[in-house]
DNA sequence: TACGCAAAATGGTCTGACAATAAAATAGCT
DNA sequence: AGCTATTTTATTGTCAGACCATTTTGCGTA
């Protein structure tokens, strides 16, 4: 008797968003290069415009092209941007109920090596743009200006991860960036005495940077995003939210 | 005159895929419920079944929904899994022709803090999963099977960031696994010498996380990932690939 | 030359039909 | 009754064709 693990049908927009996948991650099709119109991709696939359409929205949702209405319109190649992470990350902590602790916990894994990289790999525009938010921080922060100064905060730190210039690390600071910020800006943290000491251990970091000292610079970080825990910890703990039980 | 900024014209798909999207993320809708048919949802929603059609397919990129044809078919909701991350992470790699050094770098990055994590929350579970790993390595190495290694060893490395119970380390470990899965099974690489350093290395986070010992966990896990990437450089030197030039 | 309006090219949406699939209901046989 | 084969049915997958909306191009006129 033939034997037969049960045959996957794939759907016709799918094999067609796969070729073209591979093509445009490929290199085949550069970046800005125009996709055929959807009536002529119909007929060269033998499809009809509903499938190609499809296609072209499975591709979409990857990020990697962007279609415009119009003359002279189209899909157009796209490099896939660390949008398309964010997005997923943001989606998988809403879906999955990821605990505010997992991904304070993921930030401070990921910016201590990241101030290390940074320290070693920086530029003199590296510091600049990091020196730029701080300045901003700083002024947020006496004006009072609770959001404006947790604004400049998060983009202090993906500023730093992207002076280590791993293109990856940033994509995941980023993504991660985005969920933090909505559950920051609480009234009762962030209060002055917490944004002084913020400022203060952000100088720190800095100069280790500057200084090109990677060991200092991960450690100074390390302290300084677990000291930010605690703070949130101690904000938090009165006014307990949901805490998932262990499974 | 009348000031205005471009007004955006969302889409019908985009527009109704945002309504789903934040009826399941809510927790409106839960894991399993099925959703209307595509014809009920047209109806319901005033579009056509083409617009419903493309909405969830939207949903089921995002791993939102899945969807099955057939008698009792249609789509049925899921929890948006570590795999939605997976294929982001995994397209913006080779998208962004992201350096392999960078992967590693983020790898390296990521485990020694996990490791930490992994002793203090460990439960005896994981440690017998973990071990259930060392075990099929050590098999695999002495069998001289290298691809049966190299998938031991990335499958313990993920077992244990697994052991730290923080869903989002896990989710992003996963991903870079997969990316390192298919450029380290290299005939070179892995040899007799270097499969047997790894032995050691894994023995002692082992021994430090049994003993709930982060700091030596993530000191030691830091070491071993530290000469994985030297003794993987020193391998490819000689063959240097495509170095992207500085921008 | 400058402005405005028509034409053309392209994606966006709708309608209706039929094909493919898989579960459920039914019929038929032992 | 109980099992098996067949038919029915609910649902997604695919197609074809039309029309609408948007944007650029180009022409025609002041």
């Amino acid at each position: 008797m033939l034997e037969l693990s049960s045959v996957s049908v794939p759907k016709a927009a799918d094999v067609l968003a796969g070729i073209l996948r591979e093509k445009i991650l490929e290199g085949d099709l550069q970046e800005g290069a125009g996709l055929p119109n959807e009536r002529d991709l119909g007929v060269q696939s033998g499809l009809s415009r509903a499938s190609v359409r499809e296609a072209l929205r499975i591709l979409e949702g990857e990020g990697l092209i962007a279609t415009r209405t119009g003359r002279n319109g189209g899909s157009a190649v796209l490099r896939p941007s660390s949008a398309t992470i964010e997005r997923s990350v943001a989606i998988f902590i809403r879906g999955q109920r990821i605990r505010f602790e997992a991904v304070l916990e993921t930030r401070a894994a990921i910016e201590p090596p990241s101030a290390r990289f940074a320290a070693l790999h920086r530029t003199d525009a590296d510091i600049a743009e990091i020196e730029r938010c701080h300045a901003k921080l700083k002024l947020a922060s006496e004006a009072g200006d609770v959001a404006a100064y947790v604004r400049a905060n998060l983009d202090w730190h993906v500023e730093v991860v992207r002076a280590s210039h791993n293109e990856l690390l940033i994509a995941f600071i980023s993504a991660v960036s985005q969920s933090v910020y909505v559950a920051t800006d609480v009234e009762g943290f962030n209060s002055i005495e917490v944004r002084n000491a913020v400022i203060r251990a952000h100088q720190q970091v800095m100069d280790a940077i500057k200084a090109r000292d990677g060991d200092a610079a991960a450690r100074r970080m390390a302290r300084h995003v677990g000291a930010y825990i605690t703070d949130i910890q101690q904000t938090q703990d009165p006014l307990v939210t949901d805490k998932p039980k262990e499974k």
